[in-house]
RNA sequence: CGGGGCGUGGCUCAGCCUGGUAGAGCACCUGGUUCGGGACCAGGGGGUCGGAGGUUCAAAUCCUCUCGCCCCGACCA
């Protein structure tokens, strides 16, 4: 175990992020460039995820199933919008089995397309509609500047696949998995985030229009967090993939896809982590609880190890994820030190003095307040505390957001803001892409989404002065 | 791909300018004393100095080539 100092978040906050990441030991960078490590600990936090989300999706009546990794070159021409926008970042694969490929294969960057081609024969009729699919699976994107986690040229992910009878069935299904993305964000990863539409210019490559959540880092940038899209007939299109309608005709399919990744661990990182390191929400923590017995001789000890014992036992009737770091190697301040850097929610303290008073010390790691507790029915302190301590991690970042959102109808403010402590800004747009461009040129800002909460509102464009009906979020991203 | 920097035990780095046969801190192992916010003492293990070639009696150090990584700019979950 390599001692890690972590840069300040004032200081310099992407060096603070990699930094909690090696100190958390959460990844390695790999041999080739560009991919990653995930550790136990970011593995962890993954699958927990995973749960979560595999939940949401299972009572929104979608089944998991798994495609191929190699996708025929052929495929990813079909539908032109989607190959122009990932052909620059496709890995292929050109030989298999010591001979060269007829057809090169390229691993895939995301699934539409192969999955589309099995929708062909999987629909026929109106019945077989709508068809709720999502699998579980890496991508790979051969990205120019990496990053752990918010970055990387390999990728895990989760990609609903669904087909739909009408379009309004396909819109309906889209803004569902926008709202799964949401609650999980607000729930689980103690997140908020704002949903909204995508630009044209930012929308999915094939898409015919994108919505994303989008959640505000610690350093008041923002972050894509979940995509969903409705990808009309497109694909069908593409893939030829009809269907008979109730009235005996024949139409085509229209389609949905939606994703979340690993980034999300980048994220959990970034909404919530201190200078001491990463803070995992409570219902994303494996070890919620870590408990350092204190002692010095050995009867002492014994006495402690006893009390230890019997309210971890109650811990485990109210499934409370603990661990008991009776590593004797180590000096208490040592654990306090090196559980707070990998984020464990809650710390309990026990030692002689505790045993006296039949007590414990509790130590939040979101504001590392101490407080003493009863031994006895300890597990509903804690999980009382575990929840507040969710529910403050939430509360948190969303004033943290609403500190540094902005609306703004003056373009001259812009880099007063961005420049200084950065944030959200809300301002009309005409709806033009030159206008979303020359602000990306001159500002680094881009229109990180068109709000579905943004209330009709009648003013101009900040660029261009032009009539704009509803304010968008400009913002600096990751 | 353009600009800048760096490759020396697991990690951070010194040594290089001025060649002389590898060192510190942290981590690790053993024993002991410790233990309420990163303990201490003693002992110990571990490196073909990114790779290849060259100069030299002698190369981590000088020369050539090469590979890789990091940071900054053009694309993105």
């Amino acid at each position: 175990m390599a001692e890690v100092k972590i840069t300040k978040r004032s200081e310099d906050y992407s060096r603070w992020y990699t930094d909690v990441i090696a100190a958390a030991e959460l990844a390695d960078y790999a041999p080739v460039k560009g991919c990653m490590i995930i550790r136990p600990n970011g593995y962890a936090i993954w699958e927990k995820m995973q749960q979560a989300l595999d939940g949401m999706f299972k009572e929104t009546g979608h089944q998991n199933a798994y495609f191929p990794l190699f996708i025929p070159e052929s495929f990813l021409r079909k539908e032109a919008e989607h190959v122009e926008g990932f052909a620059p970042e496709v890995a292929v694969v050109t030989h298999g089995g010591g001979s060269k490929l007829e057809e090169p294969l390229v691993i895939r960057p995301t699934s539409e397309t192969i999955i589309w081609n099995s929708y062909r024969n999987w629909i026929q009729s109106y019945r077989d509609l709508p068809l709720l699919i999502n699998q579980w699976c890496n991508v790979v994107r051969w990205e120019m500047r990496t990053r752990l986690f918010l970055r990387t040229a390999e990728f895990l992910w989760q990609e609903g696949h669904t087909a739909h009878a009408t379009y309004e069935e396909a819109e309906e299904e889209t803004l569902r998995m926008l709202g799964v993305y949401r609650r999980f964000a607000e729930e689980f990863m103690a997140l908020p985030v704002i949903e909204g539409r995508k630009t044209e210019k930012e929308k999915f490559a094939g898409a015919d229009h994108t919505y994303s959540i989008e959640a505000m880092m610690g350093d008041a940038k923002a972050l894509q967090a979940g995509t969903s899209h409705h990808l009309a007939q497109n694909f069908a299109k593409a893939f030829d993939v009809t269907f008979q309608t109730e009235k005996g005709t024949r139409e085509y399919v229209y389609a949905t896809s939606w994703g979340l990744s690993t980034r999300m661990i980048g994220a959990l990182i970034m909404a919530h982590g201190d200078d001491n390191g990463i803070i995992i929400p409570p219902k994303l923590a494996t070890t919620q609880v870590v408990v350092v017995p204190i002692s010095r001789k050995p009867e002492e000890r014994q006495h402690v190890m006893r009390a230890v014992e019997k309210f971890t036992l109650a811990f485990k009737t109210v499934g409370i994820g603990f661990k008991v770091d009776d590593r004797e190697q180590y000096s208490p301040g040592f654990k306090f030190n090196d559980w707070e850097k990998r984020g464990v929610p809650l710390r309990i303290e026990v030692g002689p003095k505790d045993l006296d008073k039949n007590q414990v010390v509790l130590a939040r790691r979101d504001n590392r307040e101490k407080t003493s507790a009863s031994q006895d029915g300890l597990e509903r302190t804690v999980v009382d505390m575990l929840n507040a301590i969710q529910k403050s991690l939430y509360e948190r970042a969303l004033e943290f957001r609403e500190k540094h959102t902005y609306r703004v109808d003056d373009y001259g403010k812009f880099p007063e803001i961005l420049d200084g402590e950065g944030g959200f800004i809300w301002s009309h747009w005409c709806g033009s892409g030159e206008c979303e461009e020359r602000v990306k040129d001159e500002t680094k800002a881009t229109i990180r989404n068109i709000p579905r909460e943004s209330p009709a509102e009648e003013g101009k464009c900040i660029k261009c002065g032009s009539r704009s009906e509803r304010r968008v979020i400009f913002a600096r991203a990751y």
